[in-house]
DNA sequence: TCTATGCCCATGATATCCCATAAATCCAGC
DNA sequence: GCTGGATTTATGGGATATCATGGGCATAGA
């Protein structure tokens, strides 16, 4: 398999240092990745991690706008700018910088979440309180369709 | 890599002097640039600072101007007025001089943001403030582009 | 002489390497 | 399916390398 699935929760050490599941570290060998580049997700508490092809899909999309607009600007500080190398230590390990702990709340675990072209670093009480919310915006949406189905039948 | 990625923040000594990111370095280095250009961004306080690819950037933006305006003529004064090269000296570290002081705001610190092709040297409380404006239109973005796809589903 | 600039070296903090160990997982052979 | 041994994995910690930073010294230009 050549995609991020499942989750695990690890626990940082002293240093630091928090160990990469070992089959998102299979993932990324087999595709070739030396290291890792962490986005701050723009709407949750979570960073986005991924090897470089997840910069080419975002450096595309950039550009498709108006090198000149202030978009394409925004785009490019964001994805360039706004992000940070993860280095996977030999051991399959990389550490949890400041800039992580504070948009995420890490303190002394990660949850990994893969995401298929990605994977997400979460606090895991975070991590456990969001998937609750997405359960229950999929259930409603859910509810909602039967409803809608049963007004048509009548 | 060969991209300008990430950010960091560095101080600035007695002398002047500050240090540029190790792994910007490598990629000047790597890129074969002898000597960084420094511009004026146009329309934040931030320096954009890079190899001659730069200048060619630069001169595209102008030419989408017309030339008969005063505003081509303004852009080119303000870049090629008196942007500044900036020398690494041998342990890294260039000089802080008053013009880009005077554009950037920049006093004990510079924060260096990755931009891709280019890097910016901020002073980082400003950066702070811009970045979190940046997020803010981007997602926005987001949520506009989520709601035209929900009232095209209806 | 004074100041700005570049070169060199020192140092502390941090990141990285390397090895050890315990727990978890896998697997062969029954 | 079970069991015991082999391998992988997560985690800890000492040793080492890298990097940012500070300061001395020499040169050069004003």
């Amino acid at each position: 398999m050549d995609r991020f699935l499942s989750s695990a929760i690890n626990r940082i050490d002293s240093k630091g240092r928090v160990s990469v599941p070992a089959h998102f570290r299979a993932v990324v060998q087999r595709r070739g990745f030396a290291d890792l580049y962490a986005l701050r997700a723009l709407d949750v508490p979570a960073m986005d991690v991924g090897g470089p092809d997840l910069l080419d899909r975002y450096e595309q999309r950039i550009a498709l706008e108006d090198p000149f607009l202030q978009t394409a600007d925004d785009m490019s500080f964001f994805v360039h700018g706004d992000g940070s190398f993860l280095k996977l230590d030999q051991d399959g390990r990389i550490t949890v910088t400041d800039f992580v702990r504070e948009h995420t709340g890490i303190t002394t675990q990660v949850a990994f979440v893969g995401r298929g072209l990605f994977f997400q670093m979460w606090e895991p009480e975070r991590l456990r309180a969001h998937g609750e919310q997405v359960r229950a915006r999929l259930l409603k949406l859910r509810q909602r369709a039967s409803e809608a189905r049963a007004a048509h039948t009548e």
